[in-house]
Formats: C-alpha cells, sequence, structure tokens
DNA sequence: AGCACGCCGACT
DNA sequence: GTCGGCGTGCTC
C-alpha cells in the first residue's frame, strides 16, 4: 500500500486550521508536541519518501527537513525554489537546497511546507555562489541565501508581476513652464525618450517624484504601467557615442583581453591615476556585449557616483543596471531580475552586486580592486573581490581587476603569472606623476597642523589661481582633550580610546561608538580651566586656514559636512567650477574623484600607518597616499604634493616617495614573504566578544586548547596563536579576544576553521558570548 | 537570529 | 496577584 500523501497538518493528528486555532487557544501549547502526543507512532516512520532539505534563514549552519506540500509544484520539486515553511512558531522563507529520500529524524518529526513561492527555481550561478560563499566563510547557508536575494523575494513576494512605470512626455498640450526650469527640464528630457522613461531613470538624472506629478498635473506627461517580461533585444549600434582612441599601453591590454574572451582569464591591470583604466574597462565591456553577453562591473562604495555611471549610460545604447543604495525594493527587484534574465547587458554596483545572478556572463570587472570597501565586516564577512575571483573561474570568463595601487594579494598573483599582467604606466598629460615631498614635523611650529613652508606652498598656490587639497585623515577638531595641569585625557568610558573634541557642534565624541559628552569647563580630576585641545582634525585646519586666507573659500569634506544626501555632490560641482580655493578633507576626497583644477596636495601626517600592529597598515596607507598623491596635477599643470612626517627618514615612506607604490608594493611582497604573512600565508581570525572579559578570555581559551589537541592528533598544518585581546580590547563596553589561524596552505586552514565553528556551534559555554569568524581577515581590529 | 518559557523582583 | 527584566533552550 502506498503511504499516505501527507496533507499540511495531517501529521499532526489534525487539519491545518484546527492546528492554527489550537496554536490560538493555547498559546502556550506548542502545538506539534501535543500533536507528537496524539500521533506518536500512528504514521509508519521506516516509510522511505521524498524529504526537502531546506536553507533557512538562521545563523544555524545546517539545513533543516521538511515533508513536501500535499501537490508538487508545476514545475515539480527542484533545488532552488523558495518556499514558505513554519520554523518554531514563526513562518519563514527558505530555499530548498536538496531533496533527499528519507531523513535522520523519524519522519512524525518533520513538519510540511506551506508554500512554494516559486514557478521555476532562482538561478543555477546565483545558488552556487552562494553555496560557494557560505561554505568558503564558514557562514550558515540559510543566512547567506536570505542576504544574498533582493528583500522582495527574502519577504517572500513573487518573482512574477513586476510591472514598471514609463513617463512619457505629451506632445500636444502646451504649458507654460518658464516659471519652473526644472520641469522644463524634465520635459525636455522626457521628449528626448519617445518610448518613455522608467521613474528610476528619471530620478537618476536628479528629477524628483512631485516634479513629475507637477508635470502630469499641467497634462505635458502622462505614465504608462508596463509589465517586464521580454528581454529588450539591442537594436542597431551598441554605442551611443564612439570609444576613444587608446594609447598604445591601452591597446595592448585590450588586445590581450580579447585573446580569451570565452574562457576563465584572470587580469590585473595596474595603471597609474589618470592613465585610463576606464576607458579599457568600457572596450571590454563593448567587446563582450556584441557577443550579447553581461559585464559585471564591481566600485567602491565611494565610486558609484552619478558621473560614473553618466560615463557608461553615455557609451552604450544597451541596458545598464546601476545597483545603488538608492533603489526600493522593487526596484532592486527589477534589477535582480534584468540580470537574470540577460534583458541587462551591463551591470554596475557596489560589494553587493557580485551576488546580482547572469544569464549569459561575459566578464567581471573589479575596478580598484584593493578598496577596502570590498570586504563585509559583519555576517557574512566576504570580499566581494574575491568572490569575483571565484565566480568568473566557475563561469569560464575574464576577469579584470583594476587598480593604481593593487593589493599585494593581486600584485603577488600577477608577478607570479597566475594573473595576466597589464600595466597602464602613461598619463595623458605628458607630467611625470608628481612625486611626494617629504617635509620634517619635527621641531618645527605648526599652525592647524600646518607647516610654514606647507603654509607658503598653499599661498602660493592660491595665488596662481589654483586650488589646493589638504589631507587629514581625523575628523573633528582635535584628537585629544588635556588638562594642562594635572595631565587628565577625555577618554570614551565605553572603549579604550580616547575622545575626540568636536566645535560643529562643540562636544566629546568617541569615533568608535556613538557615545557623546559635553564639553567640560574644567578639568574633572583637579579643576583646572586650563583643558587644551591637542593635534588637529579636519574642523582645526579649515579654522586655521580660514583665519590665513581670509577671502579664499575653504571647503571642508568630511562624513560630518556630509551628512546631507547631496551636499558632497553639491560641493564637487562647485570645486569643478575652478575658481582658487581649499579643500579640506578626509579620505573621502582622496579616492577616485576627478579635482581638474588641484595642483597642490598637502598630506597634514603621514604616519598613521607607519608602525602599526597591524601588517597591512603599512599598505593600507601606502595606497591612500599614493591615492592622495593622484589627486594632484590631472590637469595640464604640474601638480605638486607635500607630505609632513615626523619619519622623515624612514625607508618605506621614502621608497614610495622616491620610487611611487608600485615599488614600494614590491618590496612589502619580499618582507612579507620572510615574515611568512598573507599572501604567502593563509589566515583565518576567531573573533569572541562579551561584556565581560573573563567569559571572553575563558572561551577563547578552552576554543584554543581544543583546536590545538585537534590539530596535532590530526596532523593537519595549522598554527594556532593566542588568544590575545584585540588591538582596542574594550570597544563600545564589550571586550574582544582573538584566536588566530594561519596556514600555508588553504585547504588545511579550511579544515581547521571549519572543525573550530563546529566546535563553538556545539559547546555550551559559546553560546553566552558573541563570537564569529573571519576568513582573510582584512583588518585585526 | 527570533521567540517563548521561566524565574525573579517591583508595582497597581 | 500581574507586569516585565533577561538567562536558557529550541527551531526539521
Amino acid at each position: 500500500m502506498p503511504p499516505p500523501d501527507p496533507l499540511p497538518g495531517t501529521a499532526y493528528g489534525f487539519g491545518k486550521t484546527a492546528n492554527r486555532l489550537a496554536a490560538r487557544s493555547f498559546r502556550f501549547w506548542r502545538p506539534y508536541i501535543l500533536a507528537k502526543l496524539i500521533a506518536g507512532g500512528q504514521l509508519p516512520d521506516s516509510v522511505s519518501s521524498q524529504v526537502l532539505k531546506i536553507a533557512l534563514p538562521s545563523p544555524l549552519r545546517r539545513l533543516f527537513d521538511y515533508l513536501p506540500a500535499s501537490r508538487p509544484p508545476p514545475c515539480g520539486w527542484q533545488l532552488g525554489l523558495r518556499v514558505r515553511v513554519p520554523f518554531g512558531r514563526r513562518d519563514v522563507v527558505g530555499v530548498i537546497v536538496e531533496l533527499a529520500d528519507g531523513s535522520e529524524l523519524p519522519r512524525s518529526q518533520l513538519r510540511a511546507v506551506i508554500e512554494v513561492l516559486d514557478d521555476a527555481p532562482l538561478p543555477k550561478d546565483w545558488l552556487w555562489l552562494c553555496r560557494f560563499a557560505a561554505r568558503y566563510y564558514q557562514h550558515s547557508l540559510g543566512d547567506t541565501l536570505h542576504h544574498a536575494m533582493p528583500a522582495r523575494l527574502r519577504q517572500g513576494h513573487a518573482m512574477a508581476g513586476r510591472t514598471q512605470t514609463l513617463w512619457l512626455a505629451n506632445t500636444q498640450a502646451s504649458s507654460d513652464l518658464s516659471r519652473a526650469p526644472k520641469q522644463a527640464e524634465l520635459y525636455t528630457l522626457l521628449h528626448q525618450h519617445p518610448h518613455g522613461l522608467p521613474t528610476r531613470a528619471v530620478s537618476a538624472h536628479g528629477f524628483t517624484r512631485e516634479q513629475l506629478l507637477a508635470l502630469m498635473k499641467k497634462g505635458l506627461a502622462s505614465k504608462r504601467e508596463i509589465t517586464l517580461t521580454a528581454p529588450e533585444p539591442p537594436t542597431g549600434s551598441l554605442l551611443a557615442t564612439p570609444a576613444l582612441p587608446l594609447n598604445r599601453e591601452q591597446a595592448t591590454a585590450l588586445a590581450a583581453l580579447h585573446e580569451k574572451l570565452d574562457s576563465y582569464h584572470p587580469c590585473l591591470l595596474e595603471g597609474v591615476t589618470g592613465s585610463g583604466k576606464t576607458e579599457v574597462y568600457l572596450q571590454l565591456i563593448e567587446a563582450v556585449a556584441a557577443k550579447g553577453k553581461q559585464s559585471l562591473v564591481l566600485v567602491p562604495e565611494i565610486g558609484l557616483t552619478p558621473q560614473t555611471l553618466a560615463r557608461f549610460r553615455n557609451r552604450f545604447r544597451v541596458p545598464v543596471v546601476a545597483l545603488h543604495s538608492g533603489l526600493t525594493d522593487p526596484e532592486r527587484l527589477d534589477a535582480w531580475e534584468a540580470a537574470a534574465s540577460g534583458r541587462a547587458l551591463i551591470i554596475i554596483g557596489t560589494r553587493s552586486a557580485i551576488f546580482t545572478p547572469l544569464a549569459n556572463p561575459g566578464a567581471i570587472i573589479v575596478d580598484e580592486e584593493h578598496d577596502g570597501s570590498y570586504k563585509q565586516h559583519d555576517g557574512l564577512r566576504y570580499h566581494a573581490r574575491d568572490l569575483a575571483v571565484a565566480r568568473a573561474h566557475y563561469h569560464g570568463i575574464p576577469l579584470l581587476l583594476g587598480s593604481a595601487t593593487p593589493s599585494l594579494e593581486s600584485l603577488q598573483q600577477a608577478l607570479s603569472g597566475s594573473y595576466r599582467h597589464l600595466r597602464l604606466t602613461q598619463r595623458p598629460s605628458r607630467h611625470a606623476p608628481a612625486k611626494l615631498e617629504l617635509i620634517d614635523l619635527r621641531h618645527q611650529r605648526r599652525q592647524g597642523g600646518l607647516l610654514p613652508d606647507a603654509i607658503k606652498a598653499i599661498k602660493s598656490t592660491l595665488s596662481a589661481g589654483k586650488q589646493v587639497l589638504i589631507f587629514i585623515n581625523r575628523r573633528g577638531f582635535a584628537p585629544t582633550l588635556a588638562c594642562h595641569a594635572c595631565g587628565w585625557i577625555a577618554e570614551c568610558g565605553q572603549c579604550d580610546s580616547r575622545m575626540t573634541l568636536h566645535r560643529q557642534p562643540p562636544l566629546l565624541a568617541c569615533h568608535h561608538c556613538d557615545s557623546r559628552r559635553a564639553l567640560p569647563d574644567a578639568c574633572p580630576e583637579c579643576g583646572s580651566g586650563d583643558l587644551r585641545a591637542l593635534g588637529s582634525g579636519t574642523e582645526r585646519t579649515e579654522e586655521t586656514l580660514q583665519g590665513l586666507f581670509p577671502k579664499v573659500t575653504v571647503y571642508r569634506i568630511d562624513r560630518d559636512s556630509t551628512r546631507k544626501k547631496d551636499s558632497f555632490e553639491q560641493i564637487l560641482k562647485e570645486i569643478q567650477r575652478g575658481e582658487p580655493c581649499l579643500l579640506v578633507g578626509t579620505q573621502m576626497l582622496a579616492k577616485g574623484h576627478h579635482l581638474p583644477h588641484v595642483t597642490l596636495v598637502v598630506v597634514v601626517n603621514a604616519d598613521g600607518g607607519l608602525y602599526a600592529a597591524d601588517f597591512r597598515a603599512l599598505e593600507h596607507s601606502a595606497q591612500l597616499l599614493e591615492q592622495v598623491a593622484g589627486r594632484a596635477g590631472r590637469a595640464a599643470d604640474r601638480g605638486r604634493v607635500l607630505v609632513q612626517t615626523l619619519h622623515p627618514d624612514d625607508p618605506h615612506l621614502g621608497q614610495l616617495a622616491e620610487q611611487g607604490y608600485g615599488a614600494l608594493a614590491r618590496n612589502l611582497l619580499e618582507e612579507r614573504r620572510l615574515a611568512q604573512l598573507p599572501p604567502f600565508t593563509f589566515m583565518a581570525l576567531l573573533r569572541i566578544e562579551s561584556p565581560k572579559e573573563e567569559a571572553a578570555l575563558a572561551l577563547a581559551q578552552q576554543a584554543g586548547q581544543a583546536l590545538r589537541q585537534w590539530l596535532k592528533e590530526t596532523a593537519i598544518a595549522t598554527n594556532c596563536l593566542g588568544p590575545v585581546p584585540a588591538p582596542m580590547e574594550r570597544r563600545q563596553s564589550r571586550y574582544h579576544i582573538h584566536l588566530m589561524l594561519t596556514a600555508t596552505k588553504r585547504s588545511q586552514l579550511h579544515t581547521a576553521a571549519s572543525w573550530l565553528v563546529q566546535w563553538l556551534e556545539a559547546n555550551r559555554e559559546a553560546r553566552k558570548v558573541r563570537w564569529s569568524i573571519d576568513i582573510d581577515p582584512q583588518t585585526l581590529a
């Protein structure tokens, strides 16, 4: 006799409705426990029948077994289908990731799928990438899938039924728009697109919903709802504007890329600032699109600006999809579908865009591949650049990593021949890149952090009608507030850090947590009124410069001054008009922006990364300095870069100044090789945190001991260091303890990390603290 | 992660 | 007596 077809709820001995009623009236009774008592043993456990193994949005690194719903979906039970299932006392959306003949649990303990949410499985390539990421980063698969899908899918909405609103200009009507210039502009824009513009595109051009509605009220615009289903085939030429001519190096690089468009072909494009990397990207994308294939372009968080997008959109006539933070949930789902269906040929986005499914993948490009924003620092701690490598390999397509200051990881791959090494050394202007001029901070008076020589140079640059960029990697007025009488220093109550003095508005703030305090009038220790601000941040330098050059506009650009949205864009626009001015800013200003009128860059203090405990600090610091220096003299005039330092004799700084990042990076690689540090070894970091230091330390000790014992028994070649307190042990009133694993073989590290995670999951003590594992950590903080 | 249970102390 | 603080345990 065939086993009874299990209806939802029948395993509990009563129907679905009864089940719900039971749950409602006896909230404290878990219906399935009740059901177990009633139905226990009535259904044969031994019957082998299909079981669905489902990944659920939970940190638990395991799958959960469910019984199929009464009727299979039209496509049958397939991997990658989203389903709604009961989980504990709530319903969640999960993904079927395995089909099995049975379960380790007795059948009576299995619950049934409530509903199948998809007509067809989620894209295979996406599923593959999520599985890869979950395994590589030792993260829960369910959680990985959950975070890698658009919010609408996460919430259980159907994939189908996506509609788009198109806005059209009404040519018949006429109305006076002379008093509404923005609306007139919008009308012109709509007029240029006779087939209509989606809301997203309208807002991408800087117009608001209100302006659209105003036009519609006047009868000058109308909207049309269309259903997004059929792919839009590119018609006619791919290009809207012709490609730019390439110089010899660019042409060589492009030719190398053209050689292998149909197989995995990882390339590092090492090109100095202004050498035209973007043009190489654009022409690679053109070649890929000509074959009807898609390009995925990753850019750093700071790089996804309207200007960047405009550059791509202006070049191509094929649809360009941008995944930026401004998208609404339905728009994001549409972008995902556009990529998954092949409708979009070019997909541009930040870190998380690596999880965009692709119907016809043709190439992956990672711009500024060294950029720290590619690494996610919580939850699934992935590195989008590394996933891009894995993905390009899986698809068998070219991968282009571009940077003026490549990460040592990528550089080593290029130098060893694993990646093809493409180089661009020429800048369109004939000037050699500006050399760094080191100036000695010791024994000299400074104003607002600036040496007399720097001020002199600023003055002469301004009188030559040019702009100056002053780079300080410190927000606020001063990094320290100290009592001159007793030596008291303002410290954060929740972190092992000092509080930064701010003047606008006046307060003490900790940059590691959100704690803030009013400025004290007198020293809380000794009562003295002689409190002094030590050192300089952006606010103080801004103030000093404004005092020194009262007639010149000083723009301060940091997280505080650009908090309002669009204010950064506004300031950039003004700067680009070219009036002589001073720009005081943090690294926000250093990366990527085109500042054609800046001919002098002053780095207030270059010493941040020179002697830090973190082995990557020097690399990151050198990358930043080189990027800042790259802002000088992109225009016709030769630029100068003044670098203030307490260590003018430091050999690394000297090499950076004399020979540039490329030479220093190669030297640093040698040092890493000798010190057996990444990229010559592989690293994983276990972070343990707790409000109680002893709890964190005790678990770290136990875990370390257990792991070392296991490593010894199994002869897995992995080192386990620690426990050691994290560099800033107390942060937000929590203590951070580390255990570090290193190995020369990835597979061994992986095995060890995997064992450790399982040990922690099974350990009772581990549940009392927070822990997380970071594979390939970027910082040791 | 949620979410509920259960055991404590502080209230109408 | 009941509301609600967070420690403990479970989720197919």
